[in-house]
RNA sequence: GCGCGCUUAGCUCAGUGGUAGAGCGGCUGCCUUACACGCAGUUGGUCGGAGGUUCAAAUCCUUCAGCGCGCACCA
């Protein structure tokens, strides 16, 4: 048995037990299996991405699900696999191409060329991150490692689409959508997120056509669009305008345009408010959401000025062709400002629609997509209302739920070349939905589909679907899924649809909704910021198992999370911790597989530890049902700190350095079962250490991994015996208290006397453990209280002789402190039992424990009141 | 504007009706024969404010404030 080292070194070990684990195929799912199923479908990242904080804890948690789901005996399939990210692959690769000075722009290779370097740029980094989730532990099946573009994963999408466009819930259709001008591609509605910006508010005069002096003064943030307005729109209740209705008003720009073409109706519209601004609204249709439902409603033209990339087109003018969006706002303003139209301009705060990749403002556009009426929803909705699929944090069904009552239709296409291209062909006017060419004169429509089309039917399409395949005969539903609530309706909701909608049943049992990782400032981590710390850099600094660890004990349920590297560095001294508790162990000889401390005399010191150990058990046991990650971790964390090394190893010394005791044989066997399942419990949080010295210690001689997860019936101990040495601790505690006020090392060897409790009688063997526990050079019972500084204790009193060290005056003050402590707790409790109402109406067990607690102090008093005599004459 | 969440020790957070907790930090003392990635002791909170329910409230209800998030076509 090789012997371990001072310091847990996960280098040494984390790599070679990665790789024995995946060469055995440890991870391998068997379909055929006769264990119950348990399954995850990893939350595929971006293949061309890199691991992040984020991946570490939401990969960590699907990890301890799988890991502990093999040691409660199931058959366990993890599906790994990654995402082709559309826009952000296409981007990326496009920009790099760019940069190489290859290309201005991807048209100069066309669009297969462009293809082409896609695949490469995914062929070369797209392993990355599946190898950054091998670092970290993750019990991945790789062999079912799926990838979105995968040609039998396409065959699905595609698939899936014509069957959605046969049952008529997927249309073509000329909609205003969110424009992305940098990706030059629609948006989906949840692409776009709001945004505060600070800008101005714009008040501008029209003149009314042929009433002279006659003026509307309209309020707008983007003056460049003026040039496109086709009506000005009042309140047709509102008096001071309603008379105009039906006249016409003459748009100021773009100037060069003779005053009859700039000649525009001044209509009546419910939707202007009348309170906001001026009660005038100006109505380009053609750029802006609310404005085309005007312009639906009133027949108006829609007049197109800013161009696909966001630039002016000629009909703004000549002024403000060719600029940018931006820069046309504040050329606009400048224009009307020249002309005499501008009155006014006021810093104003608005929401703005910024696209999530580009991180631009939209362009309302009008354009002809794809749009999806959503399958299912009913089915979907219910679910997760009636709780039939739960969501963890329960909060977030409602969220959930808001959303699915509000369904828009989803627009499915990109026009983008990096993706699903749409099943759709075009000869002249004829249209056809099919997935092979009809035929050589045929076009395929050009665009691609969004990528959470196809990441939709990620929990079946990664098993075999559309054939009903063992797989998904074993692991459909899967059983838990693992996200963060960013991606709740862009991927939760819809695979409920989907599901549903292709297996006839929901895709997983149970959401769990990680929390958000934040700086110590609150921020997000991002790469721009460059307060994002590389998790590989974290692995070789603290090790895999304290990374995860450090991170999952910080990480409540539900709530965001302050990342400290702090947290992990206790992570990997939680792991030294273990490891030489187990250090401490080793030098006794080989471990016992199947010790059991029932079969031996043992000290009452372990049945204190194995009362805690079934205490602890059952506490994981109720907290994985509620995937309280954290609580789990803490309790771990505090059994083996306090429980394992401060308490019972410092107890176990006695018998383990003194091979004749009688209690040797027990305290290993308690030693051995303790440790045996406490690394089990400890197995899905940290895999490698625990493994380690699984093998090390010769616990078992096979891996941890399948070992049994350990059941608390399984623990016998004598509470009589718990008790005692609860009573041991708690005198070793107050002596130790008593010396520290003293200020005294525990260098120095004291000797400690106990005037025992009358009728109680401590063995010398006790009160040798008592001097360990204190470490003090002995206790010795005495017959007569000596005069000398006391503290009450469970066994006695215990004295704490000081020889010529002592000032009266000082235990005096000492005293009087903590009489005076004792009488608050006193007096609290006599309050409330002195109360009648309380009396008469709280329950007699409480009223029993009042009681209890009152004489308790009263007691305590006594005692060091008369202590307190002694050092008064 | 609507909805949700948070506010407990210097920091990060547990604690869903009955004596306010943990880790870290601070301070004091220790290289005590598993561990200085450690050990012992100690400091530190009128549980965001105000009302209410109750014998009893950090905990339940109402309301206010601050912060965060989601949804929303006020230009």
């Amino acid at each position: 048995m090789p012997e371990l080292a001072p310091a847990y070194e996960p280098s040494k070990v984390e790599d070679r037990l990665y790789l024995e684990w995946t060469n055995r195929q440890d991870y391998r799912a068997n379909p055929q299996s006769t264990k119950p199923g348990y399954s995850i479908v990893i939350p595929p990242p971006n293949v061309t991405g890199i691991l992040t904080l984020g991946h570490v804890l939401n990969n960590t948690i699907q990890d301890i699900l799988a890991r502990r789901a093999r040691l409660l005996g199931r058959e366990v399939l993890w599906l790994p696999g990654t995402d082709h990210a559309g826009i952000a692959t296409q981007t990326v690769v496009e920009r790099t191409l760019k940069k190489e000075g290859k290309i201005r722009h991807r048209d100069d290779l066309g669009r297969e060329e462009f293809l082409r370097q896609v695949w490469q740029w995914k062929d070369k980094h797209g392993g990355i991150i599946i190898q950054q989730l091998k670092k970290l532990g993750a019990s991945c099946d790789w062999s079912r490692e799926r990838f979105t573009m995968d040609p039998a994963y396409s065959a699905c999408v595609q698939q899936v689409f014509v069957d959605l466009f046969k049952k008529k819930l997927i249309y073509r259709g000329r909609r205003m959508v969110n424009w992305c001008p940098v990706s030059r591609t629609a948006l989906s509605d949840e692409e776009v997120i709001m945004k505060e910006q600070k800008g101005l508010l714009y008040h501008f005069r029209v003149p009314v056509a042929g009433q002279k002096d006659r003026f509307l003064t309209i309020a707008t943030t983007r003056p460049e669009t003026i040039p496109g307005d086709t009506a000005i729109a009042v309140n047709p209740k509102d008096p001071r305008y309603a008379s105009l209705i039906g006249q016409f008003a003459i748009r100021p720009l773009p100037p060069e345009l003779p005053e009859d073409q700039r000649r525009i109706p001044i209509i009546g519209d419910e939707h202007v408010d009348l309170e906001f601004g001026t009660g005038v609204l100006k109505v380009t249709p053609a750029h802006d959401p609310a404005d085309f439902l005007i312009g639906q409603r009133h027949q108006l033209p829609s007049l197109e000025v800013i161009d696909e990339s966001g630039l002016m087109n000629t009909h703004a003018g000549s002024a403000l062709v060719g600029l940018d969006r931006t820069q046309a706002r504040t050329a606009a303003a400048e224009q009307l400002k020249e002309l005499g139209w501008l009155d006014k301009e006021e810093p104003y705060t608005n929401q703005v629609g910024y696209s999530e990749r580009a991180d631009v403002p939209v362009e309302p556009r009008l354009s002809e997509q794809w749009f999806l009426r959503y399958p299912s929803t009913e089915r979907s909705r219910t679910i997760v209302s009636t709780g039939k699929l739960r969501f963890f944090p329960e909060r977030w069904s409602k969220v959930y739920d808001h959303w699915m009552e509000n369904l828009q239709d989803w627009c499915i296409s990109r026009q983008l070349w990096w993706g699903h291209r749409i099943p759709v062909w075009y000869r002249g006017d004829e249209m056809r939905c099919q997935i092979e060419s009809p035929g050589t004169d045929w076009r395929q429509d050009s665009d691609v589909l969004d990528t959470w089309f196809s990441s939709w039917l990620w929990p079946f399409a990664t098993m075999g679907w559309p054939e009903k395949t063992p797989e998904l005969k074993k692991f459909y539903p899967t059983t838990d899924l693992v996200t963060g609530p960013d991606i709740i309706f862009f991927w939760v909701a819809r695979m409920i649809m989907a599901g549903f909608e292709y297996m006839g049943e929901l895709p997983f049992r149970n959401v769990y909704f990680t929390g958000l990782i934040r700086d110590a400032k609150g921020r997000k981590l991002s790469k721009s910021l460059g307060n994002s710390p590389d998790p590989l850099d974290l692995i070789a600094k603290y090790g895999a198992d304290g990374l995860r660890f450090g991170l999952l004990r910080i990480a409540p349920q539900g709530a965001d999370i302050r990342y400290d590297e702090k947290q992990i560095e206790e992570g990997r001294n939680f792991a030294n911790k273990l490891w030489n508790a187990c250090r401490f162990r080793q030098p006794q000889g080989p471990s016992d597989p199947k010790a059991n401390p029932a079969n031996h005399a043992r000290t009452p010191f372990c049945d204190f530890l194995l009362e805690k150990l079934d205490a602890l058990e059952k506490e994981l046991e109720r907290l994985y049902t509620h995937y309280e990650f954290s609580q789990i971790a803490q309790a771990l964390y505090g059994f083996v700190w306090d429980e394992f090394c401060a308490r019972f190893i410092e107890t176990a010394k006695a018998d383990f350095l003194n091979p004749s005791s009688p209690t040797r044989a027990g305290t290993l066997a308690t030693a051995d079962f303790v440790l045996s399942r406490v690394l089990r419990l400890l197995h899905p949080y940290m895999p490698f250490i625990t493994e380690e010295l699984w093998l090390t210690l010769g616990l078992g001689t096979e891996t941890i991994q399948f070992s049994g997860w350990p059941r608390s019936e399984e623990v016998r101990w004598d509470s009589a015996q718990a008790k005692q040495a609860a009573f041991c601790y708690a005198t070793a505690d107050a002596g130790r208290k008593l010396r520290g006020e003293f200020g005294l090392s525990g260098s120095q060897k004291l000797k400690f006397l106990l005037f025992p409790t009358p009728g109680s009688k401590p063995s010398p063997e006790s009160l040798q453990t008592l001097a360990k526990l204190l470490q003090c050079g002995s206790v010795e019972l005495t017959q007569t209280p000596p005069k000398a500084p006391m503290t009450p204790a469970p066994w006695g009193e215990l004295y704490l002789p000081l020889e010529g060290l002592l000032d009266p005056a000082k235990e005096r003050a000492r005293l009087e402190k903590e009489i005076t402590a004792c009488e608050a707790a006193r007096a609290r409790e006599t309050a409330k039992l002195s109360d009648p109402k309380m009396a008469a109406k709280a329950p007699p067990e409480k009223l029993e424990e009042w009681r209890r607690i009152e004489r308790e102090a009263t007691e305590r008093m006594a005692r060091l009141q008369e202590q307190l005599k002694l050092f008064t004459t």
